[in-house]
DNA sequence: AGTGTCCTTTAGGGTAGCCTAAATGTCAAC
DNA sequence: GTTGACATTTAGGCTACCCTAAAGGACACT
């Protein structure tokens, strides 16, 4: 059989990201994933149906691709090494919050299983990387994006954030200049009418932020301690 | 002018390490690349005609490859990565010392300006990696190895071990097991005729061991806090 | 100079992964 | 049910890097 490439590793990884976008597993088309990874459709058809030859894909013509279970498996083993490596630089070497994802991307296809525990073991084996995203475990289960959408909360309630999508890189590097970084107390002062902007105290400062851009940022009314992975720098 | 891929980069830090076996900076035989690297000498011969055309090295057929400026600028990079990447695995991950070359071996080729800054400075910007070989500095200048072979000390002088060698990975582990590493306190004790065994005290142990082995291992009479770099786990 | 040995190079191929251009399937709207 | 818009696949090619087999140069020994 094939070797698992560092090629096929991207492969599988956007595979198993792009069918969780909505609530169910869904089959994902070929488009979407030449997309995000910047690549020629045709290219992702080749690429797919040596996946499938592989058997780490269920693949029909004009009609998206799926995880087998080895090929999920596999796609979870990246995203451990993806976001262990981005706790660490983050922790340990001080990499800001919105640079520690391109950063891991081309460390998570160098992690041999025995320097992958060391790492894990060196972390504290944490269950969150620091966009507060869910580490898998070894044996592959995954946890849940804790907290809700910060527009959500209720008014005047302390919150702790708990999450920040890193999605959208320029969107993350903004949150991080208000200092919205899993860890961080917050408590949602003001919601304008139609749709307008919130207000919300973060840490010590006050700001006025879109809810659309909010919805990127969850919180939690839980206890700080129990909730967010533990951080030394905010950028 | 064509990218510099990884087999690029191995070809350089391959070439640069053959070059400075002897005293002077030699020409390196082709087929020497091919056993290094394990792979053909025809392949060899293909990827420095390509070297050449991208200004890398001086190459003439049948009589060896050397290092151009440019070349010998993106080796040194090359090495400085590898180095930082095994004093930072050795000293914060507890990886074995006989297993942080091969770890490092793939991270070199991953490491980013920013990152390799943040890296060094998270070390406290180290002079030497974990066998006691100088970092070059980023601006490429390279220190020496420190300290003399083990076979030459004077009997009965304490001494502090500043190199191993790391170029036979089975004798390294041997050497490891006696706890000839660098920072280790030794004297040597005795040293049998006819070239035979020396006697060591390391720590508090006590071994024989073959001359041939013991050149493998550097020390210094100087004061332990000048030579070696900072050591926290043996093994 | 001739010859054998040991490198090294040339010749010809292979795989992985990407591309563009052209062909083909899908689906919704008429 | 045809048509047009759009997604996808097929066809053909490119680059990077590796291989084996065979040809060619270097060098020492006679």
């Amino acid at each position: 059989m094939a070797a698992v490439t560092h090629a096929v590793e991207d492969y599988l990884k956007v595979i198993w990201k792009l069918s969780h976008r909505g609530r169910e597993d869904e089959r994902v088309p070929v488009g979407d994933i030449a997309t995000h990874l910047r690549v020629s459709a045709p290219s992702v058809t080749g690429m797919v149906q040596k996946l499938q030859g592989m058997g780490l894909v269920q693949y029909a013509r004009y009609d998206g691709v799926r995880l087998s279970a080895k090929g999920r498996k596999i796609a979870l083993e990246i995203v451990r090494h993806h976001r262990l490596w981005e706790l660490y630089l983050h922790t340990r070497l001080g990499v800001p919050l919105d640079r520690v994802d391109v950063e891991a991307e081309r460390l998570e296809h160098v992690l041999s299983d025995d320097m992958e525990e060391l790492l894990s073991r060196a972390l504290g084996d944490p269950t969150h990387d620091p966009h507060g995203d869910p580490i898998p475990t070894k044996s592959g289960a995954l946890g849940a994006v804790r907290g809700e959408p910060l527009p959500g909360l209720s008014l005047a309630t302390p919150a702790v954030v708990t999450h920040v999508s890193d999605r959208h890189a320029d969107k993350l590097r903004y949150l991080v200049t208000l200092g919205l970084v899993p860890g961080a107390r917050v408590v949602l002062l003001q919601r304008a009418p139609f749709g307008g902007p919130l207000t919300v105290r973060v840490g010590r400062k006050r700001c006025a932020i879109d809810p659309e851009l909010a919805a990127l940022v969850r919180v939690s009314e839980e206890s700080p301690a129990a909730t967010g992975p533990k951080r030394r720098r905010a950028r």
